[in-house]
DNA sequence: ATCCATTGTAACACATATTATTACATCTAT
DNA sequence: ATAGATGTAATAATATGTGTTACAATGGAT
């Protein structure tokens, strides 16, 4: 079990918008040759990250810029832009009420899985785009 | 995008054979009651639970029983014990290596995400079954 | 020794989620 | 108008997760 490839992607396709702003025009054709996933995959998932006010796409001309700093932006609001708002682990529907860990076990692991998925969005949120572009840049091994 | 009902269910049962350890024959059929999911998927589970060494399953006879204390039990254990062992996130396999940014994504992002997925593993570590057990107990509301 | 409830496991069915692809209406600078 | 681009629906292919049936093997009880 593992989370789809969408946030990767549409990190990568953030990371490549800022880079090559004022180089490239950024069409979902471009981004695709990057990312290696067919543009119509890039073309939703934009869609996802506008909808989520992390980009503007410029509509029949083409092309795509972030709507704020990449100090700005992290990878909570990517993971939120791109998964569903959802608890970390899926529970068994309808445990046995008349047994005392059926009835108490939703609420007992749930509190404490909870948690967990918060460390997590934490953990997110204090990565930011702009680190990720300074580690690509700087780190770069052509 | 959300884990599948593996580790809940995997920790329930856990729960059930120790809490009614002695009191009741611990059976896929009678878990099964308590979980509310078909008998197969209880045997299927204690499987994995067997083979990691959690439980010991009276071939035959039936009943289940833990091989240690709930307090050496940690729901890491029991992720573990049912889930494969891979990174937290998907990558895109292939990204383009002529792309500064396609051929580092995988290193930046996936040294970052690795870390979560580590404090995620730190966070399941540090829970206990008799710390779940107790919970249980004590916050039973019938 | 036989019986019987139970486990272990394979096989299959079904639903859902993910990813890839085609198609096409719509948009906008030129 | 045209050309290149986006937005989105429809569809297909694949993978994964979950439910179910079937049955051989196990081991205590009789």
């Amino acid at each position: 079990m593992q989370f789809s490839v969408r946030l990767p992607v549409a990190t990568h396709i953030l990371l490549c918008i800022e880079k090559f702003q004022g180089k490239y025009k950024t069409t979902s054709t471009f981004l695709a040759g990057s990312v290696n996933v067919h543009p119509v995959i890039i073309r939703k998932t934009l869609g996802q990250l506008r909808t989520a006010g992390l980009v503007e796409v410029a509509a029949g001309v083409g092309g795509a810029k972030l709507t704020r700093s990449p100090k700005d932006i992290t990878l909570l609001d990517v993971f939120r832009a791109v998964e569903e708002e959802e608890d970390l682990f899926h529970f068994q529907e309808n445990p046995n009420p008349q047994c005392p860990v059926g009835r108490n076990i939703h609420r007992v692991l749930g509190t404490r899985l909870e948690k967990i998925k918060q460390h997590m969005m934490d953990d997110l949120a204090a990565i930011t785009l702009d680190e990720l572009l300074n580690a690509v840049n700087e780190e770069d091994v052509p």
